[in-house]
DNA sequence: TTGTATGCGTTATCAG
DNA sequence: CTGATAACGCATACAA
């Protein structure tokens, strides 16, 4: 059934020329006069002639595919893939493929060989990491890439000593982004629930921005009002209850993640708390459910489409062995309806 | 600083055996002494020998890799990937990634290349399609598959005549399902918000299952109680406010994805009709975001990583050129708020 | 401008 | 059980 596969010498008979020439036409070499690339683009067409990219993976250097590798961050079946990295995946994925490379996507797994296994092995030419919540489990990996010189770039985290590259957001401009704005429309009891620890420098950075915005305000950083919980959605509930139960008079939260906000807005409505009259909410991410939330979900945004474009030039640098910088993305503040107020006068004020 | 890539020669010369027993013994071949395999995989260790794919690739015939295709859905930059495949993509890189294959992930590109460009150029083995909304569109496509023999499965229509092996939903018997629950709670003039033609068989069968169940009701269907809309959430917003523009009494809406539905309840709400008590709504596909919206959405469930299986399963099958048999996946009601009643109490009336 | 010869790093086919 | 040897299909020096 399998129609045999033509190869570039079938071409060469049909087209009466030299495989060598084959190669040379179809790869727009100018070492080739325009009566043979015509004759061979004919045949090629002919016979449906397609270049077998291992054979060529194989001879040349140049794989011309990224691997993308992202760790599962829920330990949810239903939605293995934090959402936020959807429309990133997305974006890397158009990009990707504008460039001319082919994009490889892997699910962390198990093994130990996970991530040794793709530039090495010649699957492709370099690695973005997605997802890496706790940089200490992947030290052992990123060495290893260090040593064999395979190049990867890793998304989020602002500063790792052994990479080459990072690419990420400013999270610390963007916790000062939430909480000052919070602060402009004049809340003062600002509740901040995510990881602020130092593994997690995500994170971490956000929680940064937030006490930075509290001080230049002369507030001072009350630990009463930090709740740590990862990013997942139920998290946020617990926050909110934890709060409420120990009797922490608050009027705002900022939430290291959407889906953090998203769980502390539903679970202050429970409790009969208003959003945002009594308590004001700030997000982090703008997944696409921000805008239809009700209220809708004011939140600090990343740009993806810039992410994909600079971890992608990024990674071909280190490809191209060329110089490389890392770049820190500029949040974006989105204002919506969770924390009330008339932003634009208060902010005249 | 590219470290030099140890070949399977310098394997054989370190544990000092052939090239062929190193190649052996790393295949697990059972052709091979104990001692000489313990002696490959030492060296093999010490120098962080790994295979290079492209080479095992162009030498034997199987790739190990799939290809996954996808059809942008929404003209959105920010989310260019239909939601409700964000899941089953999961599920699939995961499936892949435990029976061995590589996953290779595409967006479709404008060039009639898309989709040639795998299966025939020795990337995969085979191809998943994902999204395919219009599929007149693909007839082209897939029919150049078919003469070159290329294994392709696709999601979602329940027949396509070229297909040699399609897996999707049940359509016909979700939109059954979510009307005749409607029916079940006394909703009688239950208005459907979606596409209901022949291009679009996905949608479509969701519309027939909507028919039957009313039909089985003894309830007329009321064209003017149909609305075409695609997926997005805006088309909720606009079919809604069709219909009380055009006055048209109802008193449920089965919308055919959940996001319009969540734009269906935006809307009504806005108009000032209260869900569940003035309107029931029941949308399809149950995104992860369902059971946080007030009201959390009753919807028709997909069951992502039987889909996976599923397709996975049936392209290993064709691509070893076993029999398959399409395959319909069971659609399960989930009942949350947004259709009001007591439906348990209801349903044993 | 074209062609010849060679090799990329494996796996497959033989013969021992 | 092991090892020579021959492909796999292309790209690249080198020669013409």
């Amino acid at each position: 059934m399998k129609q045999q596969r033509p190869t570039s010498l079938d071409i060469a008979a049909l087209a009466g020329v030299s495989q060598t020439t084959v190669s040379r036409a179809l790869a727009q070499s100018p070492l080739v006069s325009e009566d043979a690339k015509r004759r061979v683009l004919e045949a090629a067409k002919a016979l449906r002639y397609k270049v077998d990219v291992n054979a060529r993976k194989l001879r040349s250097k140049k794989i011309h595919t990224l691997a993308v590798l992202i760790s599962e961050d829920l330990d949810n079946s239903e939605n293995p893939i934090n959402p936020f990295f959807l429309p990133l995946i997305g974006s890397i994925l158009k990009y990707a493929g504008q460039q001319g490379y082919d994009v490889l996507i892997s699910l962390q797994q198990k093994s130990d060989e996970w991530g040794t296994d793709y530039g090495f092995s010649r699957r492709a030419d370099g690695i973005i990491f997605l997802g890496c919540k706790d940089f200490q489990v992947y030290t052992h990996l990123f060495e290893y890439l260090n040593e064999v010189g395979d190049p990867w770039v890793v998304w989020g985290v602002n500063r790792l000593d052994c990479a080459r590259l990072v690419i990420g957001s400013d999270n610390e401009a963007g916790g000062y982004l939430a909480t000052r704005h919070l602060l402009d429309l004049g809340r003062r009891r600002i509740a901040f629930i995510g990881k602020y620890q130092a593994e997690h420098p995500e994170f971490r950075d956000r929680y940064r921005g937030y006490c930075r915005a509290l001080t230049e305000a002369g507030i001072a950083v009350d630990d009463a009002l930090r709740v740590d919980a990862f990013l997942a959605r139920e998290e946020g509930v617990a926050g909110v209850d934890r709060l409420l139960d120990n009797n922490i008079p608050f009027d705002a939260v900022f939430c290291a993640t959407d889906l953090l906000a998203m769980g502390a807005m539903q679970e202050l409505h429970k409790r009969g708390l208003h959003v945002p009259n009594d308590v004001s909410v700030v997000g982090f991410d703008d997944l696409w459910v921000c805008s239809s939330l009700s209220p809708a979900l004011t939140t600090i945004r990343q740009d993806t489409e810039a992410a994909a474009r600079a971890l992608i030039d990024g990674l071909s640098s280190l490809i191209e062995d060329e110089p490389v910088v890392d770049t820190q993305m500029a949040p974006k503040l989105v204002i919506r309806e969770s924390c009330g107020g008339l932003p634009n006068l208060m902010a005249a004020q």
